[in-house]
DNA sequence: GAGTATACTGTTATAATATAACAAAAATTT
DNA sequence: AAATTTTTGTTATATTATAACAGTATACTC
């Protein structure tokens, strides 16, 4: 069995379908809050499923709000590599799966060589 | 006198000046625990000046890390298009002006016609 | 230059986000 | 089945950020 399709544990798979279940991101103590009839009584509980969960690229992180967002390309096999459109009136959060501008930041290379491995543009 | 020259009050200053000190971005209460000799006593002086430094663009906001970094670039014309590169294994923060990669983002349109008006890309 | 609006300051308290540290149970590997 | 790794549960605390209020300074406009 290969890592990628192991088996989440109990509560990674409590908060990620709650973050599933929402479009929009959500807020750690929203989901705490949300998922506590399920018996996840406290914060550490919640952010060590997020990390898990963002690790092996099922949610990622909108990094300008603090919430969390299931991924929705394809398999999620592309974790750390993240694109985000924020409305700047309504804020919806929509994740952008565009070849082309992928393609320009993986073969991005600057003057000193630097590349990206992960990068996340909001 | 237009809006961009109009010179920063005392706070703002105070906050500016240390974080032009600073290579490294730092954090919004190394800024207070470092200028407390100079008057400042409360996060929110801090904050509001950096709000006000960011709206301006002669700071930017490293979002993964709420961290706060001076503009690097020519005279600080762009706020809110900011692209860095975060070093995986020393963490150093660099601040990309890269014109290809700028103009690309700039002409960047999704399917929905989705372009982007301020961007971050870490 | 008197009045008004706007921006900035100072302060206390508190909200919101995140992690440290420890003990124990469960799953996985060898 | 012993050893290792992962996950859990828990308490306490660290870190980051804002609300709310009163006062002061600056700029604006008539």
């Amino acid at each position: 069995m290969d890592k990628k399709s192991k088996s989440l544990s109990k509560n990674q798979k409590i908060v990620l379908d709650f973050i599933q279940k929402n479009k929009k991101p959500v807020k750690a103590y929203s989901i705490l809050s949300n998922v506590q009839k399920k018996g996840i009584n406290a914060p550490p509980q919640v952010y060590r499923a997020l990390d898990k969960l963002i690790e092996i690229g099922k949610i990622h992180r909108v990094e300008s709000q603090n919430s969390f967002v299931a991924c929705k390309i394809s398999n999620c096999d592309t974790p750390h590599k993240t694109i985000f459109s924020i409305c700047n009136s309504c804020e919806i959060v929509s994740e952008i799966n565009d070849p082309k501008l992928f393609k320009n930041l993986k073969d991005f290379r600057d003057k000193d060589g630097t590349v990206f491995d992960g990068y996340n543009l909001e």
